[in-house]
DNA sequence: CTTATACTACGACAAAGGTCGTACCACTGC
DNA sequence: GCAGTGGTACGACCTTTGTCGTAGTATAAG
């Protein structure tokens, strides 16, 4: 049993890059999330902006006064939100043949980086630990 | 390396839901797909229509006439389609932090379905077989 | 106080997908 | 041939996200 969380998920990719930002900084001003995110990817400061309202309209960020600006930091625990981000991508890949997914998503790790294979056996035999233990 | 795929990715849930079960029946009319999928979900049968017609645009199906209706059927490997899928999605996943994205996949994938760290485990033995096998 | 500068607020537009509704076409039975 | 039934085509609307532009506001410099 488990209530729902108490926000809407970051969407898409901007928007997660941008909070991921905010957790990796603790906090941060639109200009420096745009000076890290926007610039390398070519966009106007204004569009920076606009995520991170968009984020705040939906309760992951909160913001106090600084100057004549705002400093930001994330509102939700990262794990809370990378959790959620992970059932909900898996679950959509899981279909009604799991196990076959599986296999798929473990070739597309690999794919994506080899090394990662061992990295994910050893997630998995931290996870029966834990399991386990508790 | 690997040159692009020839398709676009159908982008979300129903439309990955009506290409799957074509890839399931073989071949269907759209009253078919619209009882199977449709139907469960409270749709009314244009949307069920719109969706494959759009994957038609998209060059995911193809059909021919059979009768007043026309039959449809996948024009590319499920394999192939869904590899790109799991792929996108990890990619999504793996962040900055490929190592502990991983732990929270696992995580993720257990909490959808105990069983599959089992899955998961074999999963990548099998994929490790495959690679040294080649 | 005045002006330049940086920042915010917010409206606008485009693209995708989901969802319908309507209008039109084809076959089937009389 | 003509009506009825079922199928297709497609326009329309809504929501979300990415993307800007513009206008207004607050601060800092002189």
């Amino acid at each position: 049993m488990e209530s729902e969380p108490p926000f809407r998920l970051p969407s898409d990719e901007l928007e997660y890059a941008v909070l991921s930002e905010l957790w990796h900084l603790g906090s941060a001003s639109v200009r420096q999330l745009h000076e890290r995110l926007g610039v390398p990817e070519g966009l106007v400061y204004t569009t920076t902006a606009k995520v991170v309202d968009r984020l705040r309209e939906k309760g992951l960020i909160r913001r106090r006064r600084k100057g004549n600006a705002f400093l930001y930091q994330p509102r939700v625990a990262r794990e809370a939100v990378e959790s959620a981000r992970a059932r909900n991508l898996v679950t959509r890949l899981l279909g009604p043949a799991p196990r076959t997914a599986v296999a798929t998503l473990v070739e597309a790790v690999d794919a994506v980086d080899p090394d990662l294979l061992d990295a994910l056996e050893q997630a998995v035999a931290a996870r029966r630990r834990f399991k386990h233990g508790t």
